[in-house]
DNA sequence: TTCAGTACCTTGTATTGCAAGGTATTTGAA
DNA sequence: TTCAAATACCTTGCAATACAAGGTACTGAA
């Protein structure tokens, strides 16, 4: 694997944010594994099945989702991720916690260039 | 251990940025892992010791960092971090990757207003 | 019946933050 | 002199987790 420092690091930061962003998108609609890996890639941030399966499995262990089946006209049938009452109220902590971080980090970027 | 998921996804955020964030500092001014731990603190970074000195060696060893030893009036000499030509043009790739980042949480949480 | 597409999921590995614990130097008070 | 406190340095072991790789199952068309 070759893995340059740039990234690695990429993966790093959004090892950081992919739970963060897999409830933001839920709030936004239901989804599946597949539509959600598709609206993640769509703003750049890559992400393998691998990775999103057992996190949609934690939340949901976790009761900040819960999930329904649907049929599909193309394929099997779809597991639909949907956020709960409590997933909303831990997004607002997640929320705030992002905004904490691009603060801080905002700030130590204008300190290195006085 | 308690970590409730807030706490955990703090965590896991600061995971990503820490060696970006050390690189920024370290490009504003030479510092020694107390120096740089203050610094994060802050700007509401939390770091421990442990993670800080690993980290400080492993950029060592990818040549993104040297140090010099300096003499302290105060307690025992100081390992004084110093950021190298590498390091800053990889500097330069992490800033693009954090700025992609925030973009796409960005993105994806006006998405989620709608 | 076979194949491609889509969806689901699991296992094993590598990375890495951190708690806990340890060593060494300096200073100053008893 | 001796000891404690403050300040540095560093290492070990654990837990969390992204991902590569590999697997199962359903549908519809050739």
């Amino acid at each position: 694997m070759d893995t340059g420092i740039i990234e690695n690091n990429k993966t790093q930061m959004r090892r950081g944010v992919l739970e963060y962003s897999i409830l933001l998108i839920l709030a936004g609609g239901d989804g599946y594994a597949s539509s959600i890996i598709q609206k993640l890639k769509e703003v750049n941030i890559i992400v393998a099945e691998g990775t999103i399966y057992p996190l949609l499995i934690r939340l949901k262990k976790l009761d900040l989702l819960t999930y329904r089946w649907e049929e599909s006209t193309q394929g099997p049938p779809r597991k639909y991720y949907m956020i709960t009452d409590l997933g909303r109220r831990q997004l607002e902590g997640l929320d705030a916690a992002w905004d904490e971080l691009a603060k801080g980090i905002e700030t130590i970027r204008k300190g290195s260039k006085e």
